[in-house]
RNA sequence: GCGCCGAUGGUCUAGUGGUAGGACCUGAGCCUUCCAAGCUCAUGGCCCGGGUUCAAAUCCCGGUCGGCGCACCA
C-alpha cells in the first residue's frame, strides 16, 4: 500500500474514508473535488472508447433489483454459504458442501445453521485439508449481497446488484426491441454495485461499494466476428493459464491477430483486449506495470466461458482492473427460464425451409376426466414424444410415462399428425461478450502510475503525471503578484478560460514557485501566469507541469492551445515560442 | 470473520498517570517581477464507550477504524 499515495489523496481531494466524524466506515470512500472530476474524466474516456466509437448505447438501470432476478442470476445461491474453520490447519471450507459430498444430503444449503452443526459432529466430518475433526466448530453464514427491502414488510425482498450486468440482462426483451432486434448490438451501463465483503482491504482496491464500466456486447455464436482490423496490429502482453501453471511461466507478447491465430484468446475477447489495451495506455497507465492474465479453470466464475483479467501493479502486487469475459449464453438463457419474457432474437433464413413436423393436439375433454390433475403432464408427454418418436402413433394406442405411471391413449385423441411446416427462421439465444471495468481500481492505477518524486533545482518535488485528457484540473492561472493590476487581469483570464469550458483553479497566495508545487502535487497539466509583459502587450507565460519549462503565448490563442493539448493534437514540446528570462 | 500491530491538529509526528509541543499545510499582513525564500500573527488535535484512580490522551477491557497475514473476493 502506498501510504504516499493515499495521504495525498486524502489531503489534495482525491478520495478518503467516508463518515469520518462518526469514526469512519470500512468499505466505503468518497471522493474528494479532484477525485470526482478524475472519476467523470475517466468514465467519459471509456464512454468515448468503448460506447460512442464500437456504436453501442448506454443505459442507467435501477441499483436494487427483486429477488427473482438474483435467483435466475444465479447470484442468490451464494446468499446463504455456510464457512467452518478447521481448528488445525486454519482452513475455511463450505459447510453445505462438506455435508452435501459425505452424506446422502442434497440441497444441504437450505438446512438451518445448528442442524448443519449437528450434521457435522453425526457424521464425523473432516477437514478436506489436514483430515482434522470438525465436530463441534461453528458453522458461520456470510452474505455477500446487501439485502433490503422493497416496499413496506419483508414479502418483497430486494438486493442491490453485485454487478451492474443484472440490469443490462433482465432488460434484454426491451433492449433487443430497441435495436430491432439485429444482432450484435451492445449496451453500456456505468454505475455503482454492492458487495457486502468480508474484510475491505486496501483503501479503495477492495471496498463494498464501487463503480463498473460495463458493456455486454449480445452477438450471434454462429454468425457474428469481432472486426478484428481495427486492433488487429495492438501488441497484448499477456499470461494464459497454462503459462501460469508452470514454474518458469513467462509473458507472450502477441497481437491480436496472433493471440487469435494461435488460438490463445477466443476472438470476441481477444477484440476488446485490444480495444482495453488502447484505452489504458491513453489514461496513463503504466503498460511496463500492466497485463492481461487468463483465469485458472478453478477460477472462472459459474457464468464465465474464458475470462482474461486486465491487471496492473501497484505498489508491487498486481491487481485485476477489468475482466473480459467470454458469457455465452449463460444469463440470457436463466432469465429466459426463470422469467415470463423472451430472452432470444429472431432470426430470418436467407430462404424460408420446409420441415415435415410431427405433432400433437390432445384433445383435453378427453385427458382432463381420464387422468385427473395429470393431464396436463400427458399432453406435455405426447408432445415431447411426437417430436422423439412418431412411429410410437402407428398404433391404435400410445402410451407415456408421467411421473412414474404408464399412461395409454388412443392416438385419435392426440390429435396427432404429421405436417409441412414453412420455417423462415429461428430464435437464437445470444451470446453475451462483456468487458467489465472497476473503474476505482482503474482511477488509483491511474493516480500511482501517475505518482512521481523527482528534484528541480535541488528540491523535491511531488507530482501526478496524469494525462491531460483525465486531469482533474486543467490549468492553474496566477498573477505573478497580487498588485499593479495582474491579479485583475488573472481573474479575466480564469474567467475566459472557465468559459471556453476548462477546469481552472486561480491561486494568488504565496510566491509563484509555491503555487506551482501545489499544482504538480495536484497533477495540473498547465499552468498561466500573468506577469508585467502580460499588461503591455497581452501575452501570458504557459508552463508545462512534468517538464517545468515555459512559453509565452497570446492571451487570444490560449483556448485554441489549451484544447490542442488536451486532447492531444498538440505536444507542448512543439510550442517554439521563445522561453521567458526566468 | 480469526490473528498480529497500530490510532495525538488538514498532513507527518514528539510526549508524559496531573489534559499537549514541533514540522509541513492552511488563513491574514509585510516582503518578493517566475519554481516549496524570509518575517509577524492566527486557526486547528489526544478515535469512541466503559473500568481502575483524587486525577486517564497515557493503565485495563470492549468497540470503531486502519495496516499486514489467513480466509473470502460472481
Amino acid at each position: 500500500m502506498s501510504r504516499d499515495l493515499v495521504e495525498l489523496a486524502k489531503r489534495r481531494g482525491y478520495f478518503f474514508q467516508s463518515a469520518g466524524a462518526y469514526g469512519g466506515v470500512s468499505g466505503f470512500y468518497t471522493y474528494g473535488p479532484e477525485g470526482a472530476t478524475l472519476k467523470q474524466n475517466v468514465e467519459d474516456a471509456w464512454r468515448e472508447r468503448f460506447q460512442v466509437r464500437e456504436g453501442h448505447r448506454e443505459i442507467d438501470a435501477p441499483t436494487v433489483l427483486p429477488e427473482p432476478v438474483f435467483e435466475a442470476s444465479g447470484h442468490l445461491d451464494g446468499f446463504d454459504d455456510m464457512l467452518v474453520e478447521c481448528p488445525e490447519c486454519g482452513e475455511s471450507h463450505r459447510a453445505d458442501h462438506l455435508v452435501e459430498d459425505n452424506t446422502e444430503i442434497e440441497e444441504a444449503e437450505s438446512i438451518p445453521i445448528p442442524e448443519v452443526e449437528t450434521l457435522i459432529a453425526d457424521h464425523d466430518l473432516r477437514c478436506p485439508n489436514c483430515d482434522a475433526e470438525l465436530a463441534g466448530q461453528s458453522v458461520e453464514e456470510f452474505n455477500l449481497m446487501f439485502e433490503t427491502n422493497i416496499g413496506p414488510g419483508s414479502s418483497s425482498p430486494g438486493y442491490l446488484r453485485p454487478e451492474t450486468a443484472q440490469g443490462i440482462f433482465v432488460e434484454f426483451p426491451q433492449l433487443a426491441e430497441y435495436a430491432r432486434n439485429q444482432l450484435p448490438f451492445g449496451i453500456t451501463q456505468i454505475g455503482k454495485a454492492y458487495r457486502n465483503e468480508i474484510s475491505p482491504r486496501k483503501s479503495i482496491i477492495r471496498v463494498r461499494e464501487f463503480t463498473q464500466a460495463e458493456l455486454e456486447h449480445f452477438v450471434d455464436p454462429e454468425a457474428d466476428e469481432p472486426p478484428l482490423d481495427r486492433v488487429a496490429d495492438v501488441e497484448l502482453t499477456l499470461y494464459p493459464a497454462d503459462e501460469q501453471e508452470r514454474e518458469d511461466g513467462e509473458y507472450l507478447t502477441k497481437t491480436v491477430r496472433e493471440a487469435v491465430d494461435e488460438g490463445i484468446v477466443h476472438e470476441w475477447i481477444a477484440y476488446y483486449l485490444g480495444v482495453g489495451k488502447q484505452w489504458y495506455e491513453s489514461i496513463g497507465v503504466d503498460m511496463d506495470r500492466f497485463r492481461f492474465r487468463q483465469h485458472l479453470p478453478g477460477e472462472l466464475a459459474h457464468y464465465s466461458a474464458d475470462c482474461w483479467d486486465a491487471e496492473s501493479e501497484v505498489d508491487g502486487d498486481w491487481i485485476e482492473i477489468s475482466g473480459y469475459s467470454y458469457r455465452s449464453d449463460y444469463d440470457l438463457s436463466k432469465h429466459d427460464d426463470h422469467s415470463d419474457d423472451d430472452f432470444t432474437v429472431f432470426k430470418q433464413y436467407d430462404e424460408p425451409t420446409v420441415v415435415e413436423r410431427a405433432t400433437v393436439d390432445p384433445d383435453m375433454s378427453y385427458l382432463g376426466p381420464e387422468f385427473g390433475g395429470a393431464a396436463g403432464d400427458v399432453a406435455d408427454a405426447l408432445e415431447t414424444l411426437a417430436e422423439r418418436d412418431r412411429t410410437a402413433f402407428d398404433a391404435e394406442t400410445v402410451t407415456v410415462e408421467v411421473d412414474g405411471e404408464t399412461h395409454a391413449i388412443p392416438v385419435e385423441k392426440t390429435g396427432f399428425s404429421v405436417d409441412e411446416i414453412k420455417e423462415t427462421g429461428e430464435h437464437v439465444l445470444p451470446h453475451v461478450v462483456e468487458p467489465s471495468i472497476g473503474v476505482d481500481r482503474v482511477i488509483y492505477t491511474v493516480l500511482d502510475h501517475a505518482y512521481e518524486e523527482d528534484e528541480i533545482e535541488g528540491e523535491a518535488r511531488t507530482r501526478l503525471a496524469l494525462e491531460p485528457e483525465v486531469a482533474p484540473t486543467f490549468v492553474g492561472v496566477f498573477p505573478l503578484m497580487d498588485k499593479d493590476g495582474m491579479g485583475e487581469t488573472a481573474r479575466e483570464v480564469t474567467a475566459d478560460l472557465r468559459a471556453a469550458g476548462f477546469d481552472v483553479t486561480y491561486d494568488d497566495s504565496g510566491n509563484i514557485g509555491r503555487r506551482y508545487r501545489r499544482q504538480d502535487e495536484v497533477g495540473t497539466p498547465f499552468c498561466v501566469t500573468v506577469d508585467y509583459d502580460s499588461l503591455d502587450d497581452d501575452t501570458v507565460t504557459l508552463r508545462e507541469r512534468d517538464s517545468t519549462e515555459q512559453v509565452r503565448v497570446a492571451v487570444d490563442d490560449l483556448p485554441d492551445l489549451l484544447a490542442d493539448l488536451r486532447s492531444g493534437d498538440l505536444a507542448f514540446g512543439e510550442l517554439d515560442a521563445p522561453t521567458p528570462d526566468q
